[in-house]
DNA sequence: AGAAGGTCTTTGCTTGCGCAAGTATTCCGG
DNA sequence: CCGGAATACTTGCGCAAGCAAAGACCTTCT
């Protein structure tokens, strides 16, 4: 009945760290959120969805990669995709060569919507985080945290 | 038909910082999630609520306080702590000089619940944000990242 | 007092999303 | 070439949580 051994309690700093990133996350997102929503009518996940596919070649993601980007359950993303095709933004399309594959491809009408939102992401992204920080800072947040969220993106 | 003034698009620096909190947050949330749900029955919003309740005077908090605390919606708390009343792991208590507020208190058997949990929690934590920052980094995130997650607790 | 207006919490309704199971397709050993 | 395992996506279902409105209560002004 050996337990496994347990691990030292969390010092002030650590807390600190663990505190801040949710709760600044939870505020920032939820805030943003509103924004996006209120003003453009997008998720901020349909809206990332959206950025990412514009950024991708040929502007089109395999569902299951673009699921990784976006930290969703492949389930989830089938149906933000469902959405956004039903809005026309995103089209679906089966892989020639592997009929299991979809991949999820941005409509010009997607990118459309995309640039009009920008703005307004752009806008909240800074006024609710980066002007909070100073460039040491985001440099550090990005350094620290950036590798936490990274997994090999389909490398294939 | 003057339009706001738009924001000057992210530089890399800030693209990144931005990236890695969402990414990061989702990624560690979602695994220390998937643990604590799994090995104890708590959702981690369940476990803040009794965690925050544990480290209040009295072991409680007002139900306004604590949705900011764990930054949740007015209804989403009522309906959470709905669940871990009848879980028997907190109680409801009128607030005896203004009947509108409702203290939310931790019960004994939700202190003994709390204690079971915080190894996982704390063992989750550590695996999946700690272990993979310097004390330099973590020092950098509270500081940077605190001052978002802050607004004035009832200082009545 | 009484009424008007603000505050705190709770309900009605709706949506987002995860898990588990199902379907379709590819890969691989015999 | 066939059958079993693995992969990629999609549905069934349930739960968590937000918004808007309602209910209960305090406060203040007339």
């Amino acid at each position: 009945m050996s337990r496994p051994p347990a691990s030292p309690p969390l010092d002030e700093r650590e807390m600190a760290a663990w505190h801040a990133l949710i709760r600044s996350h939870a505020r920032v997102v939820r805030r943003l959120e509103a924004e996006l929503e209120s003003e453009q009518g997008l998720t901020l996940q349909a809206y990332e969805v959206l950025a990412h596919l514009s950024e991708s070649p040929e502007r089109r993601l395999r569902m299951s990669d673009l699921a990784a980007l976006v930290v969703l359950s492949p389930s989830g993303l089938t149906r933000l995709v469902d959405q956004l095709a039903a809005d026309g933004l995103v089209e679906r399309a089966r892989c020639a060569t592997d009929a299991r594959v979809v991949y999820a491809a941005l409509t010009e009408k997607g990118f459309e919507r995309l640039q009009g939102a920008y703005p307004v992401h752009l806008r909240g992204v800074r006024r609710h985080l980066i002007d909070h920080l100073t460039p040491r800072q985001l440099a550090a947040i990005a350094e620290a945290l950036g590798p936490l969220g990274v997994d090999c993106p389909t490398a294939s």
